[in-house]
DNA sequence: TTCACACCCTGAAGTGACTACAGGGTCAAG
DNA sequence: CTTGACCCTGTAGTCACTTCAGGGTGTGAA
């Protein structure tokens, strides 16, 4: 299978499969004399394996984690198991400071209902006067 | 006053006020005979209002168009309304994909309640049997 | 045979909003 | 006269890609 087709399985680009595997996650696919990758059942499903940790927001690192459990397949799956949970942490995290914004975003949004002046709006008057928070560091990865 | 001074004000590090200034944020200030910058009340409230977009997770672009309002001062405020309101619905769609997410990660890890050999880690099957989506274009600049 | 066209290759650079670092200058106190 | 806190410039690194430049390969039609 040509990387092409290989993609448009795993629903991604090209220059993504090609990435990954710059990135380590996928291995290198063995070549035609015309120097074209050529993928085997495998290498399909490692893709496949891969793009679903991307779909549910898993750092590249966090995936390679889970690809070495996979390629040593001993010992339990307990890590397995915690990264899961801590990844689920970290979605909870991004979900509640979104909606502190989406709140702050709404008060600010009521303070001008018209179109009036530059000068008089009540939007940017608020963007003024806001108190700067110290910057919270960051708890998850998701942006 | 000097960049340290302003960056604690501002609730920032030196480094990001002086990225603001070379991407056209922030004016270049005055200089001191040391050469260090030297910044006026009326940059100082610039910042403010600049950490205070970024609080609200507004892009640089945006919070440039915003400057550019205020700049000019002329007009209504209505683009300023519009402004808002597209960004709070970035903000919507992203804690709906984010809550989406949430919940296919939870039915996920139902799947492997015990740490058991990583073989038969419910877990992992489940990341290597889940149907690729369609990669759904980004609706929102939140990550 | 020659052309078009879809597909493949590599390697470098761009994205956004910073952060980190190297290598140096300035200034006040002790 | 030295220590340490602050300041300067410029470059590179972060993450997960995307885009681009400049080419090679393979197949079907004119």
């Amino acid at each position: 299978m040509k990387i092409g087709e290989l993609a448009q399985i795993a629903q991604c680009t090209v220059e993504t499969v090609r990435y990954y595997e710059k990135e380590g996650l996928l291995p290198a696919p063995a070549r035609t004399v015309a120097n074209y990758r050529s993928y085997s059942n495998a290498q399909v499903d490692r893709l496949r394996f891969i793009r679903n940790c991307r779909a549910l927001d898993m750092t590249h690192e966090e995936i390679r984690t889970l690809l070495g459990f996979i390629d040593q397949s001993t010992g339990d799956c307990g890590v397995v198991n915690q990264l899961l949970d801590e990844h689920i942490a970290h979605v909870d995290v991004r979900i509640d400071e979104l909606s502190q914004l989406k709140q702050q975003l709404s008060e600010l949004r009521q303070r001008c209902q018209s179109e009036q002046a530059m000068d008089a709006c009540g939007i940017l008057h608020g963007l003024a006067a806001m108190e700067a928070e110290p910057r919270h560091e960051r708890h998850t990865h998701l942006g």
